[in-house]
DNA sequence: TGTACATCAGTGAACGCGCGTTCACTGATGTAC
DNA sequence: TGTACATCAGTGAACGCGCGTTCACTGATGTAC
């Protein structure tokens, strides 16, 4: 019989780099959470099973299990921002820098749709928010997309009075989009495409 | 010393009358779901706790826990879809049938933030959505919408031409709203009635 | 260069808890005769 | 009208499980002398 098993040994961080453990925590929780679908199965022990530790180990990086949600969610916050202003680079147009915006946007909550959904539709970020770090990664978000609907205003391409509002306006839509279309797959979507172009150009109120 | 509590001693139903536990056993799984804020506090023992029954008489009436939450979503459907049609009882003007309508959807949402998270926002839902009579009740309610949007274009009030599309946008944004809103409270968000009329004129194409 | 030792990165066993689920049961109530 | 009995609406005790968390520990590794 030919052992197939690839019976992952985990190599024990040299001294000096016990910390490196906190990110692989950190990782195992996104897995875990992506890969089941639910945060119900990211408990401290799968998570230690995950990266290959026992579970006490957890105790060095984190005080516990809600930490490492809290840790899972900054670490989407981050990756959110980067993924929108990475979005933006090299573009000029005012239009298609907000499509680019919103789009990066709906490619993070398909491509997270777990971790997306707790950063904004979930109670426990009660603790994040309050938490000034996961507050201010979560407003620069949203300051991209105040900028991109006041750089087209200002230069003729869109109607917009009230940035403010119209942002917050494609914001709701866009994370309606993202959060319906992965949990209602069986419904009759209309071209993704087109829907989106709609709720951007209307809500935006491009002329 | 007085006595202050209430030991709510629950009375047996009367023999043929056992079905009358089913709908107190949602009943309390929804009270459970909605003060808790969270699904995964609504435990077969809790519930039969609420309800002031031993944990095993629930399997008389459920398979498993599962199908308590199924329930709930079920009946959250047949709510939504009553409230929704009730908010229209009167109203002639198709603009103002469009915004009863909307505001009813908006109110459930806020209403029942917990139930409407399960309807529209969880995976468990594909348990329930693959039932057909999930899915109808869906489908009625979002029936409604579609019909606002066609009832203002036939009337001259709205420019739709893809009334589908169009309340899809609206449902779209409307739900975005009701999520962001119930997890947000600390986003300062723009005054509540303005930005629904502007999504729903906007999104409706309302002239 | 050699060695004693402090420190670091973890481990293994154990705890109490609430959970879902099973099993054999109980006692009130309606019904057949 | 009286009574034996079937049925119904539940109960109580028990199970095995995975969980979060604690505790005392181990063994490799770098460092001071």
């Amino acid at each position: 019989v030919i052992s197939v098993s690839t019976t992952e040994v985990r190599v024990r961080n040299r001294r000096g780099e016990g910390a490196r453990l906190k990110d692989e925590i950190v990782a195992a929780a996104v897995d875990i959470l992506e890969t089941s679908g639910s945060h119900e199965a990211v408990t401290l022990r799968a998570v230690a099973r995950h990266v290959g530790i026992s579970a006490p180990s957890i105790y060095a990086h984190f005080p516990d299990r809600e930490a490492i949600i809290a840790a899972v969610i900054r670490d989407g916050f981050v990756g959110l921002t980067d993924a929108l202003l990475e979005s933006l680079e090299g573009l000029d147009d005012p239009v298609e820098r907000l499509r680019a915006g919103c789009r990066a946007y709906l490619r993070y909550g398909q491509d997270h749709p777990q971790v997306y959904q707790l950063m904004f539709a979930n109670p426990t970020l009660a603790t994040v928010k309050t938490d000034p770090a996961g507050f201010v990664e979560g407003d620069e978000a949203f300051a991209v997309l105040v900028e991109g609907v006041r750089d087209a205003a200002v230069r003729g391409r869109s109607d917009s009075t009230d940035y403010h509002l119209d942002a917050v306006a494609i914001w709701v839509a866009l994370h309606g989009y993202s959060t319906l279309a992965s949990n209602n797959a069986g419904f009759p979507w209309p071209d993704r495409d087109v829907l989106i172009d709609e709720l951007i150009s209307r809500l935006a109120r491009l002329n």
